[in-house]
DNA sequence: TCTGGGGTCCTAGGACCC
DNA sequence: TCTGGGGTCCTAGGACCC
């Protein structure tokens, strides 16, 4: 068994610079949702010091001294990104598991190039079809794929794709990675295995397997296998339908009043509701949550609060009504929030909703046929064009983006344009 | 002043049942 | 004073991932 993982380098960065070819070569990173934090950072940026989520205003001496570009994160420029990305890798394998927005495992068996010279292949090819550099990382498990892919990454000789097949001492690779960094081992867990004085993924590796189930969970048990070269977490080529969808955000500014509460998470609902109903999904319970902010001065305060609807619906108009009355109920005024969310759970197929004795199918049908229009026109016409009036009309809730580039692949009036007549 | 957002899975413990 | 044992289901919270 030779499992691949396909690891997209700096992600939110390289797409950026797939179209802004005036990037290259610069430290460049990308900001969270409301310009937040540095979530995506070039090799050049990283080599400044800016680390992985640093928050944005740590940045400016960055900006203005060392020239360290950010610019804010352009979720449907790396969303289609992602799907060429993965399309290209479908052509490859006819079994891919898209891990991530940037990440793919797949199988390389069954292939007559060596597993190196396939992967070569592949990089090469998704760099020429889409302009995004990937490493390729190869083991006999996915979590030994993982800490190729990261070798493959870290180490220039490897130009991109590493097999740990291929490795002539693994025991002495193994013994310089830490612990901390393999696939499945948080920062918890490290902490603990390091007061065992296991510190590395070969002393992990040759833990008592029996003990580490015992004393800590049957995943750290299956990470144990699997860095010994016997496969637990199978390759998964069919998306699982999803089981939850969420819509949180910060509120950039302390919010105190009930009216504005309720604009933030009827508008979050809609967002969400949207998520579901996109996969053919109804939610069966919701959660409402609302956050005081601890760092701000004064006393804090957060809460949560769910509730299981009587019947699964992705109708907006009805999971809102009741999202409000359960905020309601947890909202206590006084308070500095900053923050607030939705989660729908317990999702089901539309098509396989129970209704109540109280429901009329026409009218579900209806509801349906609306939020699809609804959909469908949010769709073509940019986000939020028809939303409910309990959402605000003050825009006040929608992210920070000030350093946003253009959807140079999802709208045609933001396509790139190239001036043949001026030099680059 | 300013520190993201969206997911999954596991486990422990309580409620309840027989 | 002594106070079963086994099972299920649900929930909250923790841990981890990108």
């Amino acid at each position: 068994m030779r499992i691949a993982l396909a690891d997209c380098n700096n992600f939110y960065v390289s797409c950026e610079r797939a179209f802004n070819p005036a990037l290259i070569g610069k430290p460049v990173v990308v900001l969270s949702n409301n310009d937040g934090c540095a979530v995506s950072r070039s090799e050049e940026a990283k080599a400044l010091g800016v680390g992985m989520g640093v928050p944005a205003f740590q940045l400016k001496e960055f900006i203005e001294k060392k020239g360290l570009i950010a610019l804010s994160s352009n979720y449907p420029l790396y969303a289609d990104m992602s799907h060429r990305v993965m399309a290209t890798l479908s052509r490859f394998t006819s079994a891919l598991q898209v891990y991530s927005v940037d990440e793919a495992f797949f199988s390389l068996d069954g292939h007559p190039l060596s597993p190196t010279d396939y992967a070569r292949e592949i990089r090469s090819t998704v760099k020429r079809w889409t302009g995004i550099p990937v490493s390729v990382g190869i083991g006999p498990t996915k979590t030994l794929a993982k800490l190729a892919n990261r070798t493959a990454k870290t180490s220039p000789d490897y130009e991109g794709v590493f097999d740990f097949a291929a490795c002539p001492d693994p025991d002495e690779l193994l013994g310089r990675i830490d612990a901390v960094k393999i696939w499945g081992v948080g920062p918890r867990l490290a902490a603990s295995l390091r007061r065992h004085k296991i510190e590395t993924a070969l002393s992990l590796r040759d833990a008592d397997e029996r003990w580490i189930k015992r004393r800590f969970s049957s995943a750290a048990y299956q990470t144990v296998m699997e860095l010994r070269g016997i496969p637990c977490l199978p390759l998964q080529p069919t998306a699982p339908t999803r089981k939850s969808a969420v819509c949180t955000r910060s509120f950039g500014r302390p919010v105190e009043k009930l009216e504005e509460l309720k604009e933030a998470v009827s508008c979050y609902v809609s967002l969400a509701a949207q998520k579901v109903r996109a996969q053919g999904l109804a939610a069966r319970k919701m959660e409402v949550f609302i956050q005081a902010n601890p760092r701000h001065e004064g006393p804090s305060y957060s809460a949560s609060i769910g509730f299981r609807l009587g019947v699964a619906t992705g109708y907006t108009p009805r999971l809102v009504s009741q999202a409000l009355a359960l905020l309601e109920r947890i909202y206590k005024p006084g308070f500095a929030y900053v923050r607030a969310g939705v989660v729908f759970s317990d999702l089901v197929s539309e098509k396989s909703v129970q209704l109540s004795l109280f429901e009329s199918p026409e009218d579900v049908a209806k509801e349906r046929e609306l939020m699809k229009t609804v959909d469908a026109i949010n769709r073509r016409l940019g986000r939020e064009k028809v939303f409910l009036a309990s959402s605000g009309v003050g825009r006040g809730w929608k992210m920070k983006q000030e350093r946003l580039s253009r959807r140079y692949t999802t709208r045609w009036d933001e396509l790139l344009t190239v001036d043949v007549n001026k030099d680059l």
